[in-house]
DNA sequence: ACTTTAGCGGAACGGATCATTCCGTTCAAG
DNA sequence: CTTGAACGGAATGATCCGTTCCGCTAAAGT
């Protein structure tokens, strides 16, 4: 029953770790499925709609809150990475890793386009892709990158990459890296070409996209996969 | 008014014209958007709804006919390639780019999950996975591709570089060699490493994405793009 | 020339999915 | 014991979409 475990007890406890479930929540389930419903929001941080409700106008302002968060984590990644000043490719390499495994171009582009984005999203945007443009930049003065990669490949990149999807968020994370890493072998100039990490996917892995759609009703409708 | 144009005049002509535009616009609606509704491709191959069930049952039917088409095609691909025994290198980069190109990928394993896939279609599947590993191990046996690269890395290759969509068909196909072409030289065993192809994506590209929900109603739903 | 009828366009129908609202309930605070 | 903030989840209303239906057109048949 320790409800302190996070925040106090009490009334005014419940609803301030609620707000953390629910934002949680809201990450997980839309980075899953970019048009999941509300309903499923509220399932996975388990409360009802009503609550959700009560924090946000609407499902647009969720995601647009959504969005801003993403944007700050990608911005975070971008200045963390800056810092190391002494290995640009080091940097550029950790920058790109990051942004992958956070996940957080999900959060960015793919929700976009669903909601009016604010002036402040749009600065916010812009200084996170001048931050990108900073690492590409210094990397590719250094000598480490190939000259013909241009900041706006960028974006390309982590799309394509966050487009592989298989099996659970770990198995994901992995196969996103065993395609990640020959791409950047090869954008990097004159690099050494490692070995593919992770296993390819399995017959299993690769047969399950055939699977007939779930005529289930147990729960809320799941994403497609 | 030149009917004859392709086929003869008279009402069986205008009924066989329509077999083909509305598999053709069915191919090109469902590879811009899978969730596309049937009244998107009847107004892309210019007839109305009626015309569309007249040929098919329903959508599901549409679409295995479609998935089948899908297969059909790659195999064509992969055989063309197969064919060239001397160089197995530019066979595997030929089927890689020809399935690429012709968006194979979109029609098969996209759409499958949507219906339940029959027996034949299963074989046709299994049929063409089994050409596409021919083709691969061909060019790891002669030396030219990294081991490895197993046979189940291709359908994951294919998703990531499919899932590159930016402007129209043309400019789409430009970006996804932009990416290929790197992926296949860090791929391909000590081999030259080529300059990107095509032009980075313009500001312009990029920003688009950022652009709200079409408030218009003017046409039927577009994909979100 | 007249009748059939295949094939067509698109309105209308019915089911399903959501975002959002509403209301009865609960429980910490006073 | 009363109060009301916060909650859960059913009810509501709008939208979307697959499918059906029907009146119309014009080619084919007589």
């Amino acid at each position: 029953m320790e409800t302190r475990t996070s925040g106090g007890r009490g009334r005014a406890a419940e609803a301030a770790r609620n707000d953390r479930a629910i934002l949680d929540a809201a990450r997980a389930v839309f980075i899953r499925d970019p048009e999941a419903p509300i309903a499923a929001v509220a399932e996975e941080a388990g409360v009802g709609v009503g609550a959700l409700y009560r924090r946000y106008a609407g499902k647009e302002e969720l995601l647009r809150t959504l969005c801003e968060d993403g944007l700050r984590r990608f911005t975070a990644i971008a200045e963390s990475a800056l810092a190391r000043q002494d290995a640009p490719w080091e940097a550029f390499e950790t920058f790109v890793r990051g942004v992958i495994d956070s996940d957080v171009h999900s959060l960015t582009v793919h929700l976009a386009g669903t909601f009016a984005p604010t002036p402040e999203l749009r600065t916010l945007a812009a200084q996170a892709s001048a931050l990108a443009a900073r690492i590409l930049d210094r990397a590719k003065t250094a000598g480490a990158l190939r000259p013909d990669v241009a900041a706006n490949d960028l974006p390309m990149i982590f799309d394509q990459i966050t487009a592989i999807r298989l099996g659970d968020a770990e198995r994901t994370a992995a196969l996103r890296h065993r395609y990640l890493t020959p791409l950047l072998d090869a954008l990097r100039a004159g690099a050494p070409t490692r070995p593919l990490p992770a296993s390819p996917p399995s017959d299993e892995e690769v047969g399950e996209r055939w699977r007939p759609p779930e005529p289930a009703r147990s729960s809320r409708n799941r994403p497609r996969r």
